[in-house]
DNA sequence: AATAAAGTTGACGTTAACGTAATCAAAAAG
DNA sequence: CTTTTTGATTACGTTAACGTCAACTTTATT
């Protein structure tokens, strides 16, 4: 079940990118697709590649971060145990980066939570019925 | 137990960041320091915001998003039911957009502990006695 | 075969988030 | 009281991450 290659078109589309953008990543290394002539052709793999790239971003990590972290899967350095340990090393680091990035995220969702309570109690302080009105407009 | 209020070289050195950048999150907004004649002077206040704006940074917020959140602490809002209404609906949204981050960041970090896995089975299998050195090298 | 659609390579433009340098005022130190 | 520091303002420079043409092939359609 070998699946099907993807345009540039086709994969920009497919995630809601420009084909520019491919072209762009590319240019930086994060995605290296195969050639039919000139034409650029991805294969599953490029998709993965994109697809970790673009939940990159979602948390604010640069191109160049994504890239280090692609890089982390090629299966290359398997064969050399220095490589290996450079690499346990560097996912030591990331990994407390990251970890960092968890405890930023819930304290802003917390800070949220208080400031929501606060917006609640304003309002529930206030005359009148609008509690049928908030969840109404929180809904979805 | 009045906090002692910050110059703008004390607050950029508690934070490691410059006082350029506190003028710039100033023009947009994020803090709003008083003046003595023409000099900035920071009150515990603007420290809470200068620290919500670069917690807000390290999880890849927007200036501008992270003057939103900065925005929602504004109690002016509690007197207007319109105004609470709407901010609880912006809650909504930015929680959303945040807990998406987070999955965004679990599913990062599950991607790297298996990257680990496999570079430690990769380790194992070589000839050699490695356990001990790499535990070294993964202290701290 | 003619035309449209999709793709390619430059190359310049743009926005966000500051850095850096120049010039000047005020305040603190010697 | 001079001399550093520290701060203010203005303005131009910089980097990342693309957007936006332009000019040209290649592929698909009619």
């Amino acid at each position: 079940m070998t699946h099907p290659p993807f345009s540039i078109g086709d994969l920009a589309a497919l995630f809601a990118i420009t084909p520019r953008t491919l072209r762009f990543y590319e240019s930086k290394g994060l995605i290296k697709p195969k050639r039919q002539g000139l034409n650029r052709v991805y294969s599953e793999k490029d998709k993965l590649c994109l697809e970790l790239a673009l939940r990159g971003k979602r948390i604010g990590l640069s191109l160049d971060e994504i890239k280090e972290i692609i890089e982390m899967y090629d299966p290359r350095q398997q064969d050399d145990p220095r490589q290996l340990l450079f690499l346990l090393q560097k996912l030591h680091i990331k990994r407390k980066e990251l970890i960092n990035k968890f405890s930023d995220l819930a304290e802003t969702l917390n800070a949220m939570d208080m400031i929501e309570a606060r917006a609640l109690t304003a309002l529930s302080k206030r005359p009148g019925r609008k509690t049928a009105q908030i969840n109404l407009d929180l809904e979805q």
